[in-house]
DNA sequence: CAGTGGTCTAGACCACGAC
DNA sequence: TCGTGGTCTAGACCACTGT
């Protein structure tokens, strides 16, 4: 059971994987337990040291295992998982005085922190100004936060307001107020009617994979909403990507 | 601009990667190009193959190359995306006898496929059991499909439906008839209300990976979707999982 | 055939963690 | 100090692609 056939096809790296990942999917090598060494690999294998390494790697880009320089490698802890259900957007919450993702992580068990990363005013990109319905390169009010989940960063996102909606209100601070930006278009007259969500998922850059804390092998959702006021005018449009091994996104579709 | 700083702290195939990674990000590197091969980076850089090809693996894990024996290191082309909007479970599209990929995928200009991997009864699966609000193993009719656009294939369906339901209906044929199983049911009285959708990301399965052809550094989506009737009653449970770099999910969200 | 990537060997030195 | 993983060298043979 614990050795390869030099004979097959199937190169030792691989197989040397699979018989890991085997004991991993079986709970032979329960989360969190240390995998074998690489010398032991090497031992048990009769092979290399870079070949035990390049079958540690094929796990690693799977996402089953993490490596700690100095300690070993070990089955991964998928962490806690938050579900972002549909009413992070309800009145209800705003009216309570608190934004989305704190009324959300909280009402799940966890504790909310906020980062704000940069305030400021720029020109709209391309695809900024379309979704917003402005004209090219017109002027939004930029907001970047990044948020913590339990002290652990597990999203970035970042809003684009039409300048003349943000221009001499709360949203310019870096701290909007009770209900965030929301509460403040709400009470600027700009009454929140629908929301549309489009939902993506690849490999993080380097730097979101440095922002978000990402190990090897965990994708990100990119989530871009547009929040339309009742005339049907979108009046923000917020981009977020969002560590994929810390969400479930829910949603609840009508039958229509 | 090419040549690495041995004195740096970062390590040299780190720095090969991001020499790379800039070109392609910069569009010197446009889609589909090809990238230097392992042997023009050993020279351009004094290093050794097996240095060169950890660069190139960087790459790979980040989505952003593919490699081909025989040929050579390209910059990705992410093939073309279908839009998964909320309407694609419209009663509307049924009475066309449309089922939701046909519909959805030929609006979108793809040639649509669908390969049924299996049909037949069996035990409900405790996670199975509890969505469709049915005893701990209770039988349930499996339909399993492997869906493709262009010919191509994108998605892997598994539908979990009460045998109580199902039984002695045209569900339980390899074709069950225009508008699919959602139409059956509909038909057998159960008039569809509502459908929840949750939706993870992460790295495939190496049997994900394998019926879906995914590449290194493709994410997949894992989307449960669970049909309600009128009265509340959970009717199928769908168990999908998307090639992340095909799909992009757009969902509507009322501001309640 | 030459050029490419895929796999593998047998070492080396370093940085980190635990003892 | 010792065992761990991280990086790197200098080769080797094989399989695939294109000419």
């Amino acid at each position: 059971m614990s050795a390869v056939d030099p004979t097959s096809d199937r190169p030792v790296f691989r197989q040397i994987a699979d018989w890991l990942r085997q004991q991993i999917v079986d709970g032979a090598l329960p989360k969190g337990a240390k995998l074998p060494s690489e010398s032991e690999l090497v031992q048990r294998f009769s092979t290399t040291r870079t070949t035990a390494r390049q079958a540690l790697g094929v796990l690693k880009g799977e996402g089953l295992i993490v490596s700690e320089h100095g300690r070993g490698a070990f089955v991964r802890q998928p962490p806690p998982v938050r579900r972002l259900a549909q009413d992070r957007f309800s009145r209800r919450q705003r009216k309570q005085g608190r934004g989305a993702f704190l009324a959300e992580t909280e009402t799940s068990g966890f504790e909310a922190d906020v980062e704000v990363l940069h305030v400021g005013s720029d020109k709209a990109s391309a695809e900024i100004a379309a979704r917003l319905g402005l004209k090219q390169a017109a002027r939004v009010l930029v907001r970047s936060r990044r948020y913590f989940a339990d002290g652990h960063p597990v999203e970035v996102a970042t809003s684009y307001i039409p300048w003349s909606l943000a221009a001499g209100t709360a949203m310019m601070k870096e701290n909007p107020g009770p209900g965030g930006i929301y509460a403040r278009l709400e009470e600027a007259g700009h009454r929140l009617g629908r929301f549309t969500e489009e939902v993506a998922a690849r490999m993080p850059t380097p730097e979101e994979a440095r922002q978000l804390r990402l190990q090897g092998g965990v994708p990100v959702f990119v989530l871009v909403r547009t929040a339309f006021d009742t005339a049907g005018t979108a009046v923000e449009v917020c981009d977020t990507i969002m560590a994929a091994d810390r969400f479930i996104l829910d949603y609840e579709l009508p039958a229509r």
